[in-house]
DNA sequence: TGATTTCGTGACAATTATTGTCACTATTAT
DNA sequence: ATAATAGTGACAATAATTGTCACGAAATCA
């Protein structure tokens, strides 16, 4: 094999197995150990960063950092991928351990030219914005490890203005609104929770053995269903005006309850859990005089006892 | 120069020069040009998309595709990029004409093992959610294209169910909460305006010779300013119960608007435009007793106002 | 301690790959 | 037609690559 198809199939093997001897090598590539010490030595002069120690357990190893083999991108791709980890500057707190603005400036010292020109003229145009928080969420990594290796932790939980100690087991973090949030099984509720990350005052794994479920199979893809044994549902039906419609399609949680006619107005028509009609009453007060809800009784009558009391303070 | 350094340099020059002909590059690297023609081969070989041309102006071409050179990351590194890319399938529409699910194919694919099955353990348990619409963006290629290129668009938008006409000069695309916003000047109103991208329901390059604006210094990050030329502004103060407070906490744009006391209650203080008080008023209904709006004095009685005609339907 | 394993380096001849040259073909724009 | 460009094949000259051997240094282990 001619040397230079053997150098960039090795940078791929070195980044294969993490960890490797001389001899080994040679004999993969069939060529003396000799040669592959230049060849090492070679990839070493290219960047790869190669690291070696002498000795019975010794050998060579490729460090943290790793060389990603030339990928082809279009410049498409190459554009939005760099969008994509430039939005994440958004936010306070992250997951990930190293700031991904180092992989940002790499990316973007590699490209060329005129791709980082194109980025240069797109970079105050286009955008996904999140929310900036004051708060910030430093235990993310924790509970995504937690999540991950399907570990139980102890939690200081700041939940209407009292702390309080809790036994979780996550099954995932997720950001919404430029929150973190965290679902997990609760071993005090003995029930599937939600916890606000910035609301997480600390976090350690569990060291009085408290026995982790089995929670492999539920994730944030599916979790929606461990969590909704809601008992109570009562049917919603409520009037929308042009305007009514157009808030509550800006609205994400009842998207598929909203119809519309073909002059501009509609309606809400669906099932809602019945824990959830404080929650339903106030938005629906929120909507003013652009929504008119019909049903349930229920909601109509919390409607008004909330009025009551909310205007009590205004006479 | 040694032949597998010389194919790694010309792996990158050929993507930094979009067009070249052998006998360039050949006086450029100093080789004969039956060497480099050989070398270019190579590099298709090894899956440089290269494209030739014989005659005059003909030439070598790379095509869109480029390569991107061996870069470094590390492991966290490739991590979050992943997930930046990965979190971008939420999006109905996006402004770059490829799927970044193949970029993103392509990454995960030359990922070594380790990290692979990394990501494969997390991918169901981190996620940036952003809310899935049904409204498409169909118009985001133009938008974007018209406000780097400070073009003039002729669209057709949607507001309060009637549609018409306007010239406009985008400065840019934003998304936020799953929805894309355009913020541009409008030639109808003479002043910024934020369009709703899923409501422009036709776009194109205006053909009538309107002159564009030199707006050129306006982008996403300072269009605040040139926007913000509301008039009136007036103070707004409001008491909050601990439910209260964390109901605000979860609310973006009030933000540096919130106080917290050491017990959890606080307060709202802060200016607020006079045009907006439909807007605050509906916010503090929707607290309900949660808050208590103490000032402005206009606000209040709008929100009585608001009131008596919301009660007199549900009676 | 001494045997063993491993990386690391230098020298040199044998082997191979690489290169340049030349002669030629094919295509296309002017 | 002419010139510019890619593309191919053959072959000798050249230069890079390779294997071998000899040796050093560091670490582990019995």
């Amino acid at each position: 094999m001619p040397k230079s198809k053997r150098l960039l199939e090795l940078m791929m093997t070195v980044n294969r197995k993490r960890k490797f001897t001389v001899k080994e090598l040679a004999q993969e590539f069939g060529v003396s150990t000799r040669t592959m010490l230049r060849d090492l030595q070679e990839l070493s002069e290219l960047g790869v960063p190669l690291y070696s120690e002498v000795g019975p357990h010794g050998g060579y190893q490729v460090l943290k950092e790793r060389i990603l083999p030339p990928i082809a991108f279009s410049e498409e791709e190459a554009v939005a991928m760099f969008f994509a980890v430039y939005a994440l500057r958004h936010y306070s707190s992250l997951p990930f351990e190293t700031e991904s603005a180092s992989a940002l400036d790499k990316f973007y010292l590699h490209m060329s030219g005129d791709v980082r020109d194109r980025i240069d003229q797109m970079k105050n145009r286009v955008d996904f914005v999140t929310p900036t928080r004051q708060q910030e969420s430093p235990f993310l990594s924790i509970l995504l490890e937690a999540a991950v290796q399907q570990k139980v932790l102890l939690i200081e939980y700041e939940s209407r203005g009292d702390e309080a100690c809790r036994h979780i087991q996550p099954i995932g973090i997720y950001a919404n609104n430029g929150l973190w949030f965290c679902p997990a099984y609760c071993f005090l509720r003995k029930d599937f929770r939600i916890f606000r990350c910035d609301r997480i005052h600390s976090a350690s794994f569990d060291t009085e053995g408290t026995e982790p479920m089995d929670l492999r199979h539920v994730h944030l893809g599916n979790r929606e269903s461990f969590f909704r044994t809601e008992k109570a549902i009562t049917g919603l039906y409520a009037d929308l005006s042009q305007k009514g419609v157009q808030m509550c399609e800006a609205v994400l949680w009842l998207g598929s309850h909203l119809h519309v006619r073909e002059d501009g107005t509609g309606w809400l028509e669906g099932p809602i859990p019945q824990n959830d009609l404080a929650f339903y009453a106030r938005f629906f007060i929120g909507l003013g005089n652009e929504a008119t809800v019909k049903q349930p009784a229920e909601l109509i009558s919390y409607m008004k006892r909330l009025f009551a009391e909310i205007m009590s303070k205004y006479d």
